[in-house]
DNA sequence: ACAGAATGCGACTAATTCGTCAGGTTCGCA
DNA sequence: TGCGAACCTGACGAATTAGTCGCATTCTGT
């Protein structure tokens, strides 16, 4: 290894040509599948790099390092998810408590729907947690809102409260459930049970 | 490293003087430090024994490899809660439900006690995880007989959901909130809200 | 006291890792 | 066509790793 470790995790070159971005999208192609099939221990950049058909130092040409491979993956699903649940808790369509149990169902099934790679992925946590662009990464505010929203009267602190429990609760018991295998039905059944559970849990809050 | 990687992790060997006793719990207690001080990527034999005060030959003498130590630390920890559980959701002196807030009191303070060292365990994770041993350890026994006294005339089929909801929910959400350092506050206010949620949802189901 | 079993040691090997760099190839454009 | 910049290559260096093995030390029972 080369004296200093590269810990930082910004992008290195901005690509310009049509193959560079080609190649940009073959990595991180290429760097799900090794995730998936070889698993986080084993994610490596010579193995992303022949997987995707490129030479080691290409990669290193639009990445400074392997953590901002990872980074960039997790920040794509983590941006994607985020942008789901937003839409259906806005959808001025539905009464609350019923947008709240479609976003449960959505986010379980996608969880499910990629829980190889997402595994893995936390698995890697670690390599790049504790970079710094990763730090900021953290938004609360569509489930703030949308406590605002369903429970006008209570306190900030209640709201914050209700908030932080069902984020928590439905990403980590999401994630959670999906390390399993699970059948259509049982995924039905289990995000029911927990829109259940925050629907009662909210009700009595003053819902 | 040698040809062909030990995948078990069985025990070597038992001890059967007093010195070799003390050096397998010296190794288990630095294995904690490193663990604590170093992270899950840093966490090697080598240093084990450096803070053990011992030669890694004698680390290898108890534990047939790496994963074995971090496998051995895990039980352990998994062994103590557990048995603080059903303790507690067996203490026929409460009524149910103010058990499972007992509960879930209890576990979430003794997750943020050890967070540090819980959240190093669990990034080390897919180094021990897929062993044999490590995939028969699923007990839902307790929960499972918790619901069935909660809910007598609800189906097994609702009593299952329920017992996996909450279990998953309360371990998960558990170790996620303690994974940012909290006061002491927060940790009453956030585990009487997971609680108020688990009870007004075992309500609606009868209970 | 002494044999042999148990224990402990740590230098060592083979493997694997991340990231670099000198040099070759392709592209955009005049 | 030809030039310079962008792009790509892959052998390589430096570091770190897991686990072993021959030998030294300590214990236990007689």
């Amino acid at each position: 290894m080369p004296r200093k470790r590269n810990t930082g995790i910004s992008t290195r070159k901005q690509p310009q040509q049509a193959r560079s971005n080609e190649l940009v999208a073959a990595i991180l192609k290429a760097a799900i599948q090794v995730l998936e099939k070889e698993g986080a221990p084993r994610f490596t950049t010579a193995r992303v790099a022949e997987k995707a058909g490129v030479s080691v130092g290409s990669v290193y040409q639009y990445f400074p390092n392997k953590a901002s491979i990872l980074f960039r993956l997790q920040s794509e699903e983590w941006q994607q998810t985020s942008a789901m649940l937003r839409a259906i808790l806005e959808d001025a369509q539905l009464r609350p408590l019923e947008r709240l149990r479609a976003a449960v169902h959505a986010f379980v099934k996608s969880e499910c729907d990629e829980a190889v790679m997402r595994m893995a992925l936390d698995d890697a946590a670690p390599l790049y947690r504790d970079s710094p662009e990763a730090k900021q990464a953290r938004d609360d505010g569509i489930m703030r809102a949308f406590m605002k929203e369903l429970l006008p009267r209570a306190s900030d602190k209640v709201r914050a409260t209700a908030a932080e429990l069902i984020k928590t609760t439905m990403g980590h018991g999401g994630k959670a459930f999906s390390e399993t295998p699970r059948r259509p039905a049982e995924i039905r059944a289990y995000s029911e049970a927990m829109a259940d559970m925050f629907c009662a849990y909210l009700r009595e809050l003053g819902a």
